[in-house]
DNA sequence: AGACGAGTTCACAGATCAGTATACCTTCGA
DNA sequence: TCGAAGGTATACTGATCTGTGAACTCGTCT
């Protein structure tokens, strides 16, 4: 990627998050990020294919907060409520909602390059739920990691309310895990 | 109201909830509800101000649906995870997450009209479930309604995941409500 | 020296957008 | 009978939208 594609980019993913994918106009986003809007075609070849772009590098960076978090943990018992973590630093700087959601809010097209990358994210982290979930010694890791994943986007959609959703969801997470997965050592009673 | 107004209204439904607000204009809501344009900014104003009435109205049809399956509950400890049976009849035609959710999405001004609405209806529910967690005698009705609210929003944000997100986050919700509520005879069901 | 890729400048096409102006028609109650 | 209200028909404004065309500059590598 160029430099000027990278600056086109990082314009997108503060424009289009913050003020919606439709109602920003490549125009803005050229001016933005100091580029004519002739070499943003001639980088991205479309509206839609920066909408692309602009989603797989949020989703790239969120999942490497992710798994640094995952990582940080010295029991898999926190590994699987790491995610939540992960969500309270992403959060902080993020208080527009999940941007996955809100662009296939604006998208409806199925054929729409977005949609696979919105898609393939949250399969992406039902999936380490899973993992993380089976590694911990859960009898049954896809219904936890269901739950996990509801509780992960309930906490995120419900972010601009006045309650305190994130702790409530984190703590319940870590309630299921604790209930389904034997305490730290490995001489529990079976 | 007038009866364009009232086809207006349900153009606009259609339309913004499947294809979005911003990608829908007024010239093909006009053109939907059999009504000259002229009429339509007669009885709304602006796009603005009909965009807040399509999503008050479709903020009363999903209470009454809400209020209708509370009703129909002969105990206190099934009126609380009533909203989730609800939820899953409204779910069948409205496959495109929450109309809500996706507005605020695509409106970031918190001077625009969707914004109370879209804001009222989540609080709504959430004091709902805490005045039905209080009723079926929970000791901590907030936390309750908090966690049952996340996943509710998460039942909703996760609708078009191939994973049974609402039949889990129903029987989550029915667990918490089993724990927090002493079990008053015939609830004990197993 | 020469080719090439990245980026610039700027005009322009064609469509669509929200919203308005003007004039006319119909129904219904006072 | 009359006048107000609801609605129709059509043309229009001015702005904004995505996307393109063609010629130009500049640095880098061979």
């Amino acid at each position: 990627m160029t430099p000027a594609g990278r600056r086109i980019v990082a314009a997108a993913e503060e424009l289009f998050y913050n003020r919606g994918i439709t109602a920003v106009g490549v125009d803005l986003i050229a001016e933005r990020s100091g580029v004519t809007k002739r070499t943003l075609y001639n980088r991205f070849g479309s509206k839609d294919q920066l909408v692309a772009a602009y989603l797989a590098e949020r989703d790239r960076r969120w999942r490497s907060l992710v798994r640094a978090a995952v990582d940080a943990c010295e029991s898999p018992a926190e590994a699987v409520v790491a995610p939540f973590e992960a969500l309270r630093t992403w959060s902080e700087g993020n208080t527009r909602g999940c941007a996955f959601i809100n662009a296939l809010a604006e998208l409806p097209d199925p054929a729409h390059p977005a949609h696979r990358i919105a898609a393939d994210q949250k399969l992406w982290l039902l999936h380490l739920f899973e993992e993380l979930a089976a590694a911990a010694g859960c009898p049954e890791p896809a219904s936890l990691a269901t739950r996990l994943l509801v509780l992960h986007e309930g906490a995120l959609a419900t972010q601009p309310l006045p309650a305190p959703t994130l702790t409530e969801s984190t703590d319940l997470a870590r309630a299921l895990v604790r209930a389904c997965v034997p305490p730290t050592g490995r001489d529990r009673a079976e």
